[in-house]
DNA sequence: GTACGTTCATTTTTT
DNA sequence: ATGAACGTAC
C-alpha cells in the first residue's frame, strides 16, 4: 500500500479533487497543459495504492499505445515496478482485440482472425466491387468505403443500412456493405471498425460473457473522451452499466476526429447518462505562456457551436509574442522555419529535440523535411508512410498471416505470386472464379485445385476432359504455392516466432527475390526492413509460444506511428496536428496557415467542420510551452500546380495586439518572378538572394567543382531563347541546369553541352 | 507472363 | 509531384 501523499504531491487543489473522488462517474473536463494525463495515472494510482483495489479489475483507454505504455512506466514509479503489471491498459482497438481473441468464439467465429488496416479493407472494397460488377470509376472505392466505415462506427449494420437507404448512393453502399462482410467473414478477418462493432455484439448477444468482463473491470477510466465515436461510447456504458465506476477524462475543445466518427456529443451528455457524476474542472494551465495561450483562445472563441466556456489561465507569464511569418512558397516557408530554427539552436537556448513543426496534411512535411536536410538540423518525421506500410513489410506480415489463418483472402492474392512464381493475372483470376463459384476462401479453391489433380492423375490417361481445363502449367504453380502455405501453417505449430521467419523467408527466397526486384542496393535496403521486422519479433519470445505469431500479428496492425516516437532522440518533430495531440514542445512552428489548408478546404463549407479546423489550430497553438511561430505561404503549390494562397481566417480572428508580423520577405521574388510570362518559373524561382542549391558542396574529381549558375539568373540558349535558371546542381562530373524558358517550359540542361550564355545582370 | 512506358487521377486528418 | 492503371512490346 502506498501512501497518498506520494501520489498527490504536486497536484494542485482540483486536481486532486478529480483523483481522490469517491468511486462513482466522473467528468474531468480539462483544458490543454492541465495536467490530465497526470490526474488519469494518478488516480489509476490511488485507486491501487489507496483504496487497495487489485490493479486485475482496473481498465485504462489510452488515446494512443504510446500513452499506454507512459502510463505503465509513471504506475511503475508511483507504486513500484511491476505493482500495476495485472492493469488492462490500452487503446479501444487493441483492448478490443484482446477480448475477441478471447471470446471472438461466442459468435460463431474463429480465434485466429486477421485484422485488415486501410490497405487490406481498400483491397476487400474492390474485390466486392468487383462481385457487384461495378464500375471503380463510377464507384470510388474509397467513397464507399468511408461510408461503410462510418455506419459501422455508429452500429449500423448492413441490414438496418439498407433499410434507411435514400439515395442511389446509399444503395449501392447498402449493396457493397452487405457483400463487404460476407468476405470478411469468410477471410476469418474483421476491419479496424469491426473490432468495436464485434465486441459490442459480443456483450448484447451474449449477456453472461458480459457481465464477465462487468466483474472483472469493475474500475474503469478513459482519457480523451471527446473523442469516442458511438460504438466505443457504447462499449463503455455496457461494461460500466454494473457499479458505474467510470472516470473520464477530456475536452470538447479538443475533439478533431469527427471524421472518424467521435461524436462530441458523448462527453456533452454524461452527466445526462449518469446523473450522479461529479464533474471537475481542470482549467489552470502548466504549459504554455499566456501569450500563446491568448492566441489559442482567440481562434477557439469563434466557434459558431455553443460551448462550455472554460477560463483557462497561467502563472506561466506573458513570454514572447506569437511571430506571424510569410514565405513566398512552400519552400521558403520551410527555409525560414529552418533558419529560425537554426538560430533558436545556435542561440544555446534550445536543442532540436525542443522543438516541433506542425502541419494540417502530411504532403506538407516534405519541404520540411528538405529545409531542415539542407540545414543538417536532425529531425524525425511522424507518420507518412509508416514502416508496417511498406511493401516488403505488407508482404512479409502476409506470409505469417497466412500461417495463421490461410483463409485471409487478402493476404493470399497478396503473395500468391510475389515472389514471381508463373501466376500471372488470368492464373489469379481463374482461381478468384473458382472460389466465387463454390464461395469458399481462396486457399480451400487451392485445395480442391489439388484434390482434382489428385483424381486426375489416378485417371489413367491424363486426358484434360473437364470443362474448366487450366494449363499444366499454372496449376503446378498453384499447387507449389499451396504446398507452401500448408508448409509454413505446419512451420507454425512447433517453431518460436523468430524462427519460423528465419524459415519462412528463407522458404520464401525473399531476400533474393527483393534484390532481383529493386536492385542490390534498394533490395538490401528493405530486406533490413524486413530484418527490423525480425526483431520486434524477439521481443514476443518470452510469450508461450502459441501466442507469439498471433499477439505480434495483432500488435503491428493496431500500432500506430506516434507509438514509436521516442524521446531522446534530441531531432526537430514534424508532426500532423492530429497526431500532435497529448505531445508538448518548447518550441512550435505551425505551419500551411492559408485558407484551403487550415481550415482544410474539405471542411470549409460545413460549420461544423470547420469548428473542427479551429479546434485544431488550438490543438496544435497549445502544444507550445514558450515559443509559437504561425507561418503561412504567399503561393501554396497543391497538385503540382501553385496557386495565390489567402492566409488563413484563424489569423484574423487573433487580435493584432497579440502578433508580431515579421517582414515580408517573400515578396521581392514575388514581383521579380511575376515579371515573366513562363508560370512553372515564377512558381519555382524563390529569388537571387537565397543560397545556391546545398548540393555546390559536393565535390567532384572531374569537371566542375562547384555550379556556375544560380537560381535567378537571366540566360539565354540558342535555340530556346532566355529563360532564367530555376536550380543547378553538380551531376557526375558536370553542372546541370534547370531553366525556365520564357514560352519554352521548364527544361534540364548540362552546362557542358547546352552553351547557355549568362545574359546581362 | 512479364517489363516497361504512357496516361490519368489524385490528397485531410487515423485506429 | 507521385503513383496507380492501362496498353504495348518482348
Amino acid at each position: 500500500m502506498t501512501d497518498a501523499s506520494t501520489i498527490l504531491d504536486g497536484l494542485n487543489p482540483a486536481q486532486q479533487q478529480a483523483v481522490m473522488a469517491a468511486p462513482g462517474p466522473v467528468l474531468v473536463l480539462a483544458g490543454p497543459g492541465s495536467g490530465k494525463t497526470r490526474v488519469l495515472t494518478s488516480r489509476v494510482a490511488y485507486l491501487i495504492g489507496v483504496h487497495g483495489v487489485d490493479p486485475h479489475h482496473i481498465l485504462a483507454v489510452t488515446f494512443t499505445n504510446k500513452a499506454a505504455r507512459e502510463m505503465r512506466d509513471r504506475l511503475d514509479a508511483l507504486l513500484g515496478p511491476g505493482e500495476a503489471a495485472a492493469l488492462t491498459v490500452g487503446t479501444f482497438h487493441s483492448i478490443c482485440a484482446r477480448f475477441l481473441r478471447r471470446d471472438i468464439v461466442h459468435l460463431g467465429r474463429e480465434r485466429d482472425f486477421a485484422i485488415y488496416d486501410t490497405d487490406d479493407q481498400l483491397r476487400v472494397m474492390k474485390r466486392v466491387l468487383r462481385d457487384l460488377n461495378l464500375d471503380e470509376k463510377k464507384h470510388a472505392p474509397r467513397a464507399i468505403h468511408a461510408a461503410i466505415s462510418r455506419a459501422k462506427n455508429e452500429l449500423i449494420d448492413p441490414a438496418a443500412y439498407s433499410r434507411h437507404a435514400r439515395t442511389y448512393f446509399e444503395e449501392v453502399v447498402a449493396r457493397c456493405f452487405a457483400r463487404y462482410q460476407e468476405l470478411l467473414r469468410d477471410a476469418n478477418a474483421l476491419d479496424f471498425d469491426d473490432l468495436l462493432v464485434e465486441t459490442v455484439r459480443l456483450f448484447e448477444q451474449h449477456p453472461t460473457v458480459l457481465e464477465r468482463y462487468q466483474e472483472r473491470y469493475a474500475f474503469l477510466l478513459a482519457d480523451e473522451y471527446q473523442d469516442t465515436n458511438r460504438a466505443q461510447y457504447v462499449l463503455l456504458k455496457h461494461l460500466a452499466s454494473r457499479h458505474h465506476n467510470i472516470f473520464v477524462v477530456g475536452d470538447e475543445d479538443q475533439s478533431i476526429y469527427a471524421f472518424r466518427g467521435a461524436d462530441i456529443r458523448n462527453i456533452l451528455s454524461f452527466e445526462r447518462d449518469y446523473p450522479q457524476a461529479q464533474v471537475i474542472l481542470l482549467e489552470q494551465n502548466y504549459r504554455s505562456t499566456q501569450a500563446i495561450l491568448d492566441v489559442a483562445q482567440a481562434v477557439i472563441n469563434r466557434s459558431a457551436q455553443r460551448r462550455r466556456e472554460k477560463r483557462l489561465w497561467t502563472r506561466n507569464g506573458k513570454g514572447a509574442k506569437v511571430q506571424v511569418i510569410e514565405g513566398y512558397d512552400q519552400d521558403e516557408e520551410a527555409q525560414l522555419v529552418a533558419g529560425e530554427i537554426a538560430r533558436l539552436i545556435a542561440s544555446g537556448a534550445y536543442q532540436p529535440g525542443d522543438i516541433a513543426v506542425m502541419y494540417r496534411t502530411n504532403a506538407q512535411s516534405r519541404a520540411i523535411e528538405e529545409a531542415l536536410i539542407a540545414r543538417q538540423t536532425p529531425y524525425i518525421i511522424v507518420g507518412g508512410t509508416r514502416f508496417y506500410e511498406r511493401k516488403e513489410i505488407k508482404d512479409a506480415l502476409a506470409y505469417l498471416r497466412l500461417a495463421l489463418n490461410p483463409f485471409d483472402d487478402v493476404s493470399l492474392s497478396r503473395v500468391l505470386n510475389w515472389p514471381p512464381r508463373g501466376i500471372g493475372q488470368r492464373t489469379q483470376e481463374d482461381l478468384e472464379r473458382r472460389a466465387g463459384a463454390a464461395s469458399v476462401p481462396l486457399y480451400v479453391a487451392l485445395q480442391m485445385l489439388a484434390a482434382d489433380a489428385e483424381a486426375a492423375d489416378q485417371a489413367a490417361p491424363p486426358a484434360p476432359a473437364r470443362a474448366e481445363e487450366m494449363s499444366l502449367r499454372a496449376r503446378n504453380a498453384l499447387l507449389g504455392f499451396l504446398a507452401l502455405i500448408d508448409e509454413a501453417i505446419d512451420q507454425r505449430r512447433t517453431l518460436p516466432l523468430g524462427v519460423l521467419m528465419d524459415w519462412l523467408f528463407e522458404r520464401v527466397g525473399f531476400r533474393e527475390a527483393l534484390r532481383r526486384e529493386y536492385g542490390d542496393e534498394e533490395g538490401d535496403d528493405r530486406w533490413n526492413n524486413v530484418m527490423e521486422l525480425r526483431n520486434v519479433a524477439e521481443n514476443y519470445a518470452t510469450l508461450p509460444r502459441e501466442n507469439q505469431l498471433p499477439t505480434f500479428l495483432e500488435e503491428v496492425a493496431l500500432i500506430s506511428d506516434i507509438d514509436t516516437l521516442q524521446e531522446g532522440r534530441n531531432a526537430v518533430t514534424c508532426i500532423t496536428l492530429h497526431q500532435a495531440k497529448g505531445l508538448e514542445f518548447p518550441v512550435v512552428f505551425l505551419v500551411g496557415l492559408e485558407e484551403g489548408l487550415l481550415p482544410h478546404s474539405r471542411s470549409t463549407d460545413d460549420r461544423d467542420a470547420l469548428d473542427e479546423e479551429r479546434r485544431l489550430f488550438y490543438v496544435g497553438a497549445t502544444r507550445a510551452k514558450e515559443r509559437l511561430y504561425l507561418l503561412h505561404a504567399f503561393r501554396r503549390a497543391a497538385y503540382g500546380r501553385a496557386e495565390v494562397a489567402t492566409p488563413s481566417r484563424f489569423l484574423h480572428d487573433i487580435p493584432p495586439d497579440l502578433l508580431q508580423h515579421a517582414p515580408k520577405r517573400g515578396y521581392a521574388a514575388a514581383q521579380q518572378a511575376s515579371m515573366f510570362t513562363n508560370r512553372a518559373a515564377a512558381l519555382r524561382n524563390p529569388g537571387r538572394d537565397h543560397a545556391p542549391p546545398a548540393a555546390i558542396r559536393r565535390s567532384e574529381p572531374d569537371g566542375p567543382r562547384e555550379v556556375s549558375f544560380f537560381a535567378g539568373q537571366k540566360v539565354r540558349h540558342a535555340h530556346f531563347g532566355e529563360g532564367i535558371v530555376v536550380s543547378s546542381k553538380l551531376v557526375e562530373g558536370d553542372e546541370e541546369v534547370t531553366v525556365a524558358f520564357v514560352g519554352k517550359g521548364v527544361k534540364r540542361l548540362l552546362a557542358s553541352f547546352a552553351n547557355l550564355q549568362r545574359a546581362e545582370e
